[in-house]
RNA sequence: GCCGAUGUAGCUCAGUUGGCCAGAGCAGCUGAUUUGUAAUCAGCUGGUCGGGGGUUCGAAUCCCUCCAUCGGCUCCA
């Protein structure tokens, strides 16, 4: 017999080799019919494998991460099935579960494109009707090399070359197999819902020198409902995808002309980031940072010393040269050389420290054509940037001087729900960075440090340093759930020495200062586009371009409506009036689509009374007022926003 | 950059196997209407069918090429 724990903490015996999915069912057969997965003794698991020893077992249903895995794992098996039976000598990359559902790369004979999907779907569920149970194998390594071998599988081939032997298991699910660690799905008839989402391009084992093959992403459920549910929230990101919203609301937009990835801000956009950029200021100003403004271009020299010539060249906008011979000036790419060149400008004392010198800087990067998307990723943008020049002594109190007012930032544009990413080095590629290992270990203990001691929620991430320090980056999830990157903190101990920074010490010796890189929106055009993805288009009042529109009933109270928003105006909130020959009807319905959070409406009564009406954004008509307290209304609420 | 898809009016989209002067709705303009809480009516303007080249008696439609966009991969100082 074996004694088996539950997570509540109860016990029951069973015998030796009984199965998860045995338990389950001797427990209630309710619940055998919704368990999906297991965890033994902290390992995820099949329900099917035999449990030989005494251990703590955890039944996992759909709810649960593990078990949500297992189910898109076991789903990718079932469109491999169904894709061999469709494209006989298709060969097979790798097939995992990812975050939000699973995907299989495949080099096929023909060309499978997003049309072929509803086919590859519907076979996937005829299959899955068949409910075949997933058959495990253990496998020596040269059994397995022999079946790829036969079957001419170069994929599966070189990853069984890279494996123990001993250590390699087949799956079978109907007349399919594959070379898989599982877990998986007792049979294939859980799948009730699938969803094909997409056909790509990925490179074999991720690297741009091989092979692409094409990668086909899906999704499944064990509810058809559930798959509708989820379909429903893609239409939603779709309603919020700030490249609609942005050409709808006139805030930016592209032009071939002018070139790829080069934004335009419009009269609206602008308003919004300028907005912004004025929050900043305030908020960096009550903190000790200083304004600097530095050029759109540099000399070569100046990014050959700073090592971003070696590491980013290529990537940069290539030299623009002059009349002169040798004589070679760079787009700028990043503004913290200029900034240590700022810092050379004279000699420096450590009361002088730290130094903390701010700009909205400009910066021009080619990136790859492919890459570009939107506003989050282009080839001109703006970083609300800024350098901190300490003192070792000051780095922890500084670094987290900066975490401080990274949350402000996000308290008061209500991102709540964010994550600290720790980005450290690769301990197996240090050829990727510059620098001692002993300053690395500095700045990298300095941030885990700070990051602690700010009681921040952190997630540890290997190999997403800078090439010259690692970071602190902070991940945001927006209103329907989805992931950003926004802000970063930077340590580093490279850069002063590159740019031979020093000063004086209280022992009349030079000293090395430390640098600290910090972006808390990362850059003006990824966070508008992250705020308009998170709030749907609907501003924080205090931020919107517009934040009432007067529409008068008719021509005849044109006259009233100036008035009041002349007087709104007066009182520092933004009003304009739509005096279009329209009906209010109308009026509103426009008005209402550009997301104006309030709309006043003006007419015979209004005029009579010395009134307004207003109604707010999506809710509605909320009455009338005097002007007067309409406008305390609006600016208590952009004081409510500002100061949370 | 790579794989795949797409590109028709300011926007959203129709345009059958190549064949009458390329269509609709919205937006815009003009006029009528003077309006009470999410679309008033009528008329009009607007397109080198992404650019270039080719096939053909004839191309939005077929072929080549370049550009841009989208989904991914790779990359992200």
């Amino acid at each position: 017999m074996i004694n088996v724990t539950f997570p509540d903490g109860s016990a029951r015996k069973f015998a030796k080799g009984t199965t998860a999915m045995q338990i389950a069912e001797s427990i209630s057969p309710r619940l055998a019919a919704e368990v999906l997965t297991a965890t033994v003794n902290g390992k995820v698991t099949d329900l099917i494998t035999p449990i030989n020893e005494d251990c703590q077992l955890k039944l996992h249903k759909w709810e649960d991460s593990e078990a949500k895995k297992t189910f898109w794992h076991t789903s990718s098996h079932l469109l491999a099935e169904a894709l061999e039976a469709l494209y006989p000598g298709i060969k097979f990359g790798i097939g995992p579960a990812i975050d939000s559902g699973f995907y299989y790369d495949v080099d096929s004979p023909t060309p499978i494109t997003e049309s072929d999907l509803p086919a590859i779907e519907a076979k996937m569920a005829e299959l899955a009707r068949n409910k075949e149970p997933l058959v495990r194998r253990e496998i020596s390594k040269d059994e397995a090399m022999k079946t790829f071998t036969e079957k001419g599988d170069q994929y599966k081939t070189e990853l069984i070359s890279a494996l123990e032997d001993g250590t390699i298991t087949f799956y079978t699910n109907g007349a399919f197999t594959d070379l898989c660690r599982g877990p998986h799905l007792p049979n294939t008839g859980l799948i009730k819902a699938v969803k094909l989402t997409s056909v790509a391009g990925a490179y074999w084992r991720g690297d741009e020198h091989n092979k692409m093959l094409t990668r086909i992403y899906g999704v499944s459920f064990p509810k058809k409902s559930m798959l509708d549910e989820h379909l429903a929230l893609l239409e939603e990101a779709k309603k919020r995808d700030h490249r609609k919203l942005g050409k709808e609301l006139e805030l930016f937009a592209f032009s071939q002309r002018v070139g790829q990835g080069l934004p335009l801000w419009l009269p609206k956009g602008t308003a919004l980031r300028d907005r912004l950029e004025q929050f900043l200021r305030a908020v960096q100003k009550k903190h000790g940072y200083e304004q600097v403004i530095t050029p759109h271009i540099g000399n070569k020299d100046l990014y050959v010393t700073s090592g971003h010539y070696a590491k980013y060249g290529k990537d940069s906008f290539q030299p623009i040269h002059t009349p002169y011979e040798g004589e070679e000036y760079l787009l700028k790419p990043m503004n913290c050389p200029h900034h240590c060149e700022i810092y050379r400008t004279k000699p420096r004392s450590y009361k002088d420290l730290p130094l903390r010198f701010a700009e909205f800087g400009t910066v021009y990067r080619y990136e790859q054509s492919g890459e570009l998307h939107g506003l989050t990723r282009v080839r001109g943008f703006t970083q609300d940037d800024a350098h901190l020049f300490v003192r070792p002594d000051q780095l922890l109190d500084e670094f987290m001087k900066v975490i401080d007012i990274v949350l402000y930032i996000f308290k008061t544009l209500k991102f709540d729900d964010f994550t600290a990413q720790v980005s450290l080095r690769d301990p197996n590629n240090k050829s990727k960075y510059i620098g001692s290992d002993e300053n690395w270990d500095k700045a990298e203990s300095a941030i885990i440090e700070a990051a602690n001691t700010k009681g921040l929620k952190t997630v540890v991430e290997y190999g997403e340093a800078a090439f010259y320090g690692p970071k602190l980056d902070f991940m945001v999830k927006d209103a329907i759930g989805r992931k950003w990157q926004l802000g970063t903190i930077q340590v580093d101990y490279n850069l002063p020495e590159r740019f031979d920074l020093t000063y004086t010490g209280a022992d009349d010796k030079p000293h090395r200062p430390i640098m600290i890189h910090r972006a808390p929106f990362g850059s003006m055009e990824r966070f508008v586009a992250v705020l308009l993805e998170h709030t749907g288009g609907k501003f924080p009042l205090w931020l919107t371009p517009d934040q009432v529109v007067v529409l008068p009933i008719s021509e005849k109270y044109n006259d009233y409506a100036h008035k009041v928003a002349d007087y709104l105006c007066a009182g520092d909130v933004r009003a304009s009036v739509d005096d279009r020959n329209e009906k209010i009807g109308r009026k509103i319905r426009g008005n209402e689509l550009k997301r104006i959070p309030y709309l006043v409406i003006v007419g015979e009564k209004e005029e009579e009374n010395q009134t307004i009406s207003y109604r707010i954004q999506g809710e509605g008509d909320k009455g009338s007022l005097s002007a007067e307290e309409f406008k305390n209304i609006v600016l208590n609420k952009v004081k409510e926003e500002i100061e949370g």
